[in-house]
DNA sequence: GTACAGATTGAG
DNA sequence: TCAATCTGTACT
């Protein structure tokens, strides 16, 4: 059964729907083409007092501020001048925190023979984004209303012993303490999750 | 107007 | 492991 999902998911704790997202679908549709995913790997940020969230410190600007909105809205900014990262905010207004999307299982193959080439095409937050073509209009955009992009739940459960939490990615700046919260979720055996 | 950071990537 | 890369952001 494919059944959209709602604001009720995003409005729950963080770090509760981080590990719900795994399994879940990431579903676009461009022009007549619907292109999905299943999200393998997440990242969660829990501003204001994770320092290595934008919202750190409830630190607000023009780029964070749909961070700030509530759960089931599209955060996405640019970072190093190239690549897009693609987040989704959660819990109530007026919190800034989200849920980094770091890699994606790509449903549709198109060609067969280039199942391999696939599995590095979404295995990291910036090619993620290439490949779903997304870019600055998406910023904000509802999930939940939106007509090019939102996410299904497909019944594909995943248990809690497939659930494997790590240390988040690139963020050494914000300090040991935060570098080592283990909020990085990924599906255990999945091929297709960012490198290391 | 301009300095600068940056949640990455891919090559070596 | 490390450096290339570049535009939006946030200052002056």
């Amino acid at each position: 059964m494919r059944k959209k999902i709602g604001r009720k998911f995003f409005i729950r704790q963080t770090l509760v729907v981080a590990k719900n997202l795994l399994g879940k679908f990431l579903v676009r549709k461009i022009g007549k083409k619907i292109i999905s995913g299943k999200i393998v790997e997440t990242e969660a940020y829990l501003g204001p007092v994770d320092r290595a969230s934008h919202g750190y410190k409830m630190k607000k600007t023009p780029r964070s501020k749909a961070e700030y909105l509530i759960g089931g809205h599209i955060y996405i900014y640019l970072v190093y001048g190239m690549y897009w990262q693609l987040n989704i905010s959660t819990e109530k207004a007026g919190l800034p925190r989200c849920i980094l999307i770091r890699a994606l299982e790509p449903v549709i193959m198109e060609d067969k023979k280039s199942k391999i080439k696939n599995k590095k095409l979404t295995n990291g937050p910036g090619k993620l984004c290439r490949w779903l073509k997304l870019d600055k209009s998406f910023y904000a955009e509802d999930l939940v209303k939106s007509k090019r992009i939102w996410l299904e739940d497909r019944d594909e459960k995943i248990k809690k012993s497939q659930i494997i939490a790590t240390k988040r990615i690139g963020i050494d700046y914000a300090g040991r303490y935060w570098a080592n919260k283990k909020w990085r979720f990924y599906i255990k055996n999945s091929q297709f999750v960012s490198k290391k």
